[in-house]
DNA sequence: ATGGTAGACGATCTA
């Protein structure tokens, strides 16, 4: 069963491409941020006719998550529990194939100290909460999405360029390994050691050209996920075509 | 160069 992660930054703007790479890889669940549209506005049959049952949590301009699996979505939760009524669409949750996923949308943080740097410190602790409590289920749970936080200096190409920034900041690397210390493995790094893969080039200064990357988009797993662990990976190939999204998609197989 | 590029949307905001 493999699970995928993927920052799309605009379903429309992006639909060829994805549909190139859903019909090109089919995955069994993706797990996508920045849609960037109303529900209503969501290419629902262009998805559907890739073979895929839709899950959309999503809003006007901005943010804006789905769950796209070849399974039955079921127990769908649209936002963060308990703040389900958060204006900004950033988190969904369900149950397919008898795998408990969700798709995160972790807010940016602008700038190290301002006003929406305090609301990413505060929606990570609601995330915390919420994945203290699921863990109680004891289920295969796995919560793939852009974190915006590289965990460790190995997850930055420029560490130098990027030291106490946004991203990068000690505070928010923190309020991540919280989660992680609940009990849940970042995915790729059982696969992979040393510096990357990366996961996000931005679209400025030629970063993609450079390979000047950060890895911020993750699979975070529960205990009963990695006994089902198979592999992982990011594929980078989706990044350097034309009308690319900035992140590419980063995937693990379930045994 | 407090720059650079991309997307939504229709002037800026977000990233």
């Amino acid at each position: 069963m493999k699970i995928v992660t993927w920052n799309v930054n605009s379903i429309r703007a992006r639909l060829e491409n994805i549909a190139d790479w859903l019909r090109t890889h089919h995955p069994d669940v993706v797990l996508l941020q920045e849609t960037k549209c109303q529900n209503h506005d969501f290419p629902l049959e262009a998805i559907e006719d890739c073979g895929y049952n839709v899950a959309v949590h999503g809003q006007k301009s901005y943010n804006g998550v789905a769950i796209l699996s070849k399974y039955r979505i079921e127990d769908v939760i649209n936002g963060l529990p308990p703040f389900t009524d958060d204006d900004q669409a950033r988190y969904i949750e369900g149950v397919t194939n008898g795998v408990r996923v969700a798709s995160v949308y972790v807010p940016n943080g602008n700038t190290v100290g301002s006003e929406k740097y305090h609301y990413k410190l505060k929606f990570l602790d609601h995330l915390h909460d919420h994945l203290k409590a699921t863990l109680l289920y004891e289920e295969a749970f796995i919560i793939g999405g852009d974190y915006n936080i590289a965990p460790t200096d190995d997850d930055v190409n420029d560490p130098a360029g990027w030291h106490e920034k946004i991203l990068c900041s000690t505070p928010e690397r923190k309020s991540l390994r919280a989660i992680l210390n609940l009990g849940y493995s970042d995915a790729i790094r059982i696969h992979h050691q040393g510096k990357g893969p990366y996961t996000w080039w931005d679209y400025r200064s030629g970063s993609w050209q450079k390979d000047d990357g950060l890895r911020i988009d993750l699979l975070l797993l529960s205990p009963q996920a990695v006994d089902r662990l198979a592999g992982s990976g990011v594929d980078r190939d989706p990044r350097g075509l034309e009308k690319a999204s900035d992140h590419a998609p980063t995937w693990c197989t379930l045994l």
